[in-house]
DNA sequence: GTCTATACTCTGATAGAC
DNA sequence: GTCTATCAGAGTATAGAC
């Protein structure tokens, strides 16, 4: 954690390269139908490979559902540290309108791995559960270091503020379709209306 | 719709009761698992029943989907309904709190049925899902109506201030805990963030 | 390292006795 | 209205050839 927190390069070791298909079908699968009507025969069949070769790669479905979620994160993650990293200047409200706006690009984009959002955590496995959790957590804990920088008149307000934000952003996948607003134009709506009447 | 828009006392017609254990059996069942991840057999045993059984009474698991899924609409548009008839008053973010307040009860409050707002709608059965959809917007037609009647400065923000509150509101079943402050509440608290400082 | 073939379980759904 | 018995197919995962 010295000098960079992403010791890797950009892909560390994609060995063959056929990993990264396997995860790739995986990640379009779960976003697609869903991690539970999802067969590993289907993505199997995207990634080109019989159903029984995929246990190589990884040892059970519930680990690609780990794996695609942990890239999407990283992903996002990614996306949100590269437009806070562009705009060093102070004004909170317009630095949490940036990450709000990379976050939305990002989640509506199209593509796939968008799954940080998760609705529909698996309820049968609760580690699994919680490990998924702490790691959107994890990412989330930026927008309560951007919430917390907003000069608000009431400080309690922060985590309501904070909640609001993010169901709002992440809800917006359920109605939002490609041909409408751009998402940075839905992110700058939303801070629009939490921020009142602009000077 | 000239006298009353529910033309059915309560339960119409629930023949031997035996149907209703079944419906409940399969929401509690959607509730907590989600739909691909709900088996018949699973429905049949909680309801007391094995699972050639349950074919009398729904023709296809994804009939008892939409079967749960009405239900659960027609609760919380009742809910919001009843709200919204107890207080006639004319202030138009009162209202909206209230409608806001009875909707994050039904949905927050641990019944099922509160599917209504269901995270995984059926990518592979376009016509069921269209359905559902349809449902669904014909309840939050309400939230329309009241958002329209806010004093806003700038009118065209009201689809913005409205995808805001519904997705916020509806985001909320994934970080909610029961401990927590009541979803009357976090309505308030939500509709205070839009509304700024109160005069 | 990757694929073929397959084991074994569970799925939604049906037919017909009671 | 519920049960028994069963179907055909899809589910995850494994063993072992190449």
């Amino acid at each position: 954690m010295t000098t960079a927190a992403k010791h890797a390069p950009a892909r560390p070791k994609r060995r063959n390269n056929r990993q990264g298909a396997v995860l790739d079908a995986a990640a379009a699968r779960f976003r697609q139908h869903g991690y539970a009507a999802t067969s590993m025969r289907d993505i199997a069949a995207d990634a080109g490979m019989l159903p029984g070769s995929l246990y190589y790669h990884y040892p059970a479905k519930n680990a690609l559902l780990v794996a695609v979620h942990e890239e999407g994160v990283r992903r996002i993650a990614a996306a949100v540290d590269h437009a806070l990293a562009g705009i060093p200047e102070l004004e909170p409200w317009r630095r949490l309108e940036a990450a709000l706006a990379a976050h939305m690009e990002t989640l509506l984009g199209g593509g796939d791995y968008s799954l940080v959002v998760l609705r529909d955590l698996p309820a049968d496995d609760s580690a699994l559960r919680a490990r998924l959790v702490r790691l959107r957590d994890g990412y989330e804990a930026r927008f309560k270091t951007l919430c917390r920088a907003l000069p608000l008149t009431d400080p309690d307000a922060e985590p309501w503020l904070r909640m609001m934000i993010l169901g709002a952003a992440n809800w917006a996948r359920v109605w939002y379709r490609p041909g409408g607003k751009a998402p940075a134009e839905v992110a700058r709506q939303f801070i629009s209306q939490l921020k009142g009447a602009p000077p």
